[in-house]
DNA sequence: CTGAAAGCGCTAACAA
DNA sequence: TTGTTAGCGCTTTCAG
């Protein structure tokens, strides 16, 4: 009889299955049928084994469960960016935090790696994710031209979903919003309707995928209007160097009277540096944002911007992927919003 | 024989320490202690064992290395903010980002988790940490008024680290910035140097150690001038109420000419706050900042503020807790820099 | 100095 | 229906 094993030993060993199975008067398999909703037992013994779980305060241990089966309970995230860039931008704390809200109430972890931008070490990353198996998924973010990731990551067969626009078609299962143009040809429309006709576009590093596919949604925009751009720039997301690109812009013969940028971020340096020069915004420029992050509503003027609920992102890609892992009672048919123009004070006629 | 082993069984079974204890010709506690560096062999045996294993692209599975000795590599971090306060400020962003740089280079991973207010929310992400052994150890941000985490934590045999104030002397190990008083007192110092004897301070929310503690601080400074604070306001971090805070109190005969704030947002807010009252900042109002968040070097004017290195405090929280778990070649002796003030251009004498 | 053997806590076949 | 058994991949005594 394997009477050694007694409950509660002091606090020194962690409690086990089969202490629960003991104290419940059954056996360890019973247990962990009845804990994972397996076999078809009695309501009698379900409920003596959930109780006796629940005094002695068991749950089955995630490294013994994943040694054994394979799903870890855990989703990986890895965020390529220099430190830096990710300090300033609030982008991956709201896609987070929409990506946690699906994953915490079924127990799943999120693994967090931040790698700077050196080449090889995201690659490492997913790498050592995959091989340690800690792991079941992983969720990909800021799609880049040229993306060796997915490639990657069928190689080690690791689920993944992008957030994002794909840089080719399906290389991947993506999660995007319906009608992505929409935010920006709005933004568009509502600057032209304004009477603006000189309109400048700041976008972000040429090798993310969407900037190029923003770009190009500005253009159609325009030109549907008849209208071409009055400066195509480039930045970093961050708006480091926003500033100065807006400078001088602003400081040319044909200066824009409305400049859309590609993040709020940058949209924001990009109001401080025309005020910098003595011009008011909106009263001597328009500025339309991207993203609509909280700051946006804090400053003056608050800034009009293309709300893109980025928590509705992370969410669906949480879930998404739960789904693609067999987890039950997952409704994974979530809607994204498409992007959309919300307009605030930073846009007004031009001077 | 075990000669039922081969190694690269066409992808199907994961790669074991047995494939490549049979590729180096040895067994596989040998692997294991030659990869740990725990035994002692010759030379030439650790380089084929080492040779196999990268030839292999073999790493110890992470859950069993978890169910054999205890140790997962990770460490966990609970987020108990709601996600729309989380998402208006950075701060937990700098710290990650400090935490994961020591972290991610010794492969250990961060799990994260955001989970609400609601009371138990927190204490059950704890208790579900431990009682799944899926960290070794937690970090703990937001130090709060009769915190019960530490008592917890001790309870759950967890091993923590707190970012910030203490709520009670020594309730659990803490990294924190020396001189935590030097960057508050720089700034009452710098605007009373100004010539400003109405200073105002908005703090953030009462439960938050800091909140308190700051304010002290804030006072001791002033009274050391022979003043005494003009208001003493509370808003909430994000900033959302800090427009009203800030509208209000500068509608008054006594209005303030200098504010500091508790937080770079709150600053952020109140500066347009002000403007939209026709108040010029720093012309006809002075604000200080805290945190010294890149958003505050991207406004204009450009703010004012306490310097506080949050990465390094998240660089400083995760060595202590590495040195704790025994890790070698941590150097746990980083000290904190003290806050310091950041003269930008928010400040100037009174009208 | 090296290898064989015994589990860590759990679950999925198999027996009873 | 329930219990017994055999590992998942690794580390760590303990013999050789």
């Amino acid at each position: 009889m394997a009477g050694g094993t007694k409950p509660g030993r002091g606090g020194s060993g962690r409690t086990t299955i089969a202490d629960v199975a003991t104290l419940a008067g059954v056996s360890p398999s019973a247990v962990s049928k009845i804990v994972n909703g397996k076999g078809s037992f009695p309501e009698a013994t379900r409920e003596r084994v959930r109780r006796a779980a629940a005094q002695l305060n068991w749950t089955p241990s995630a490294a013994a469960v994943a040694l054994r089966g394979a799903r870890t309970r855990a989703i990986g995230m890895i965020a390529g960016r220099d430190p830096d860039l990710l300090n300033s931008d609030p982008y991956f704390t709201l896609l987070i935090a929409g990506i946690e809200s699906e994953l915490a109430p079924r127990d799943y972890g999120l693994l967090l790696h931040i790698v700077g931008e050196e080449p090889g070490a995201e690659e490492r990353a997913y790498r050592r994710l995959a091989d340690e198996r800690r792991v079941d998924a992983v969720i990909l973010t800021e799609s880049r031209v040229g993306d060796g990731r997915f490639a990657l990551l069928r190689t080690l067969g690791l689920p993944a979903v992008l957030v994002g626009t794909p840089w080719q078609p399906d290389p991947v299962p993506t999660v995007q919003a319906a009608g992505q143009e929409q935010g920006l040809t709005e933004a568009v429309d509502h600057l032209v309707a304004l009477g603006h006709r000189r309109i400048a576009y700041v976008g972000g590093p040429e090798d993310r995928v969407h900037t190029g596919y923003r770009r190009q949604v500005f253009l159609d925009a325009l030109r549907r209007r008849g209208l071409s751009p009055s400066h195509l720039l480039t930045s970093d997301f961050a708006g480091h160097t926003t500033g100065e690109v807006v400078t001088e812009v602003l400081g040319r013969e044909d200066a824009p009277t409305a400049i859309v940028f590609a993040g709020d971020m940058m949209a924001l340096a990009g109001v401080s540096a025309a005020r910098r020069l003595g011009v008011d915004v909106p009263g001597g420029l328009s500025v339309v944002g991207h993203d609509d992050l909280p700051v946006g509503r804090m400053l003056h003027p608050r800034l009009t911007t293309v709300r893109q609920d980025l928590a509705q992102l992370g969410r669906a890609a949480a879930l998404d992927l739960l789904g693609r892992l067999g987890e039950e009672g997952v409704d994974r048919e979530t809607v994204v919003a498409p992007p959309r123009l919300v307009v605030r004070e930073s846009t007004a006629p031009p001077p």
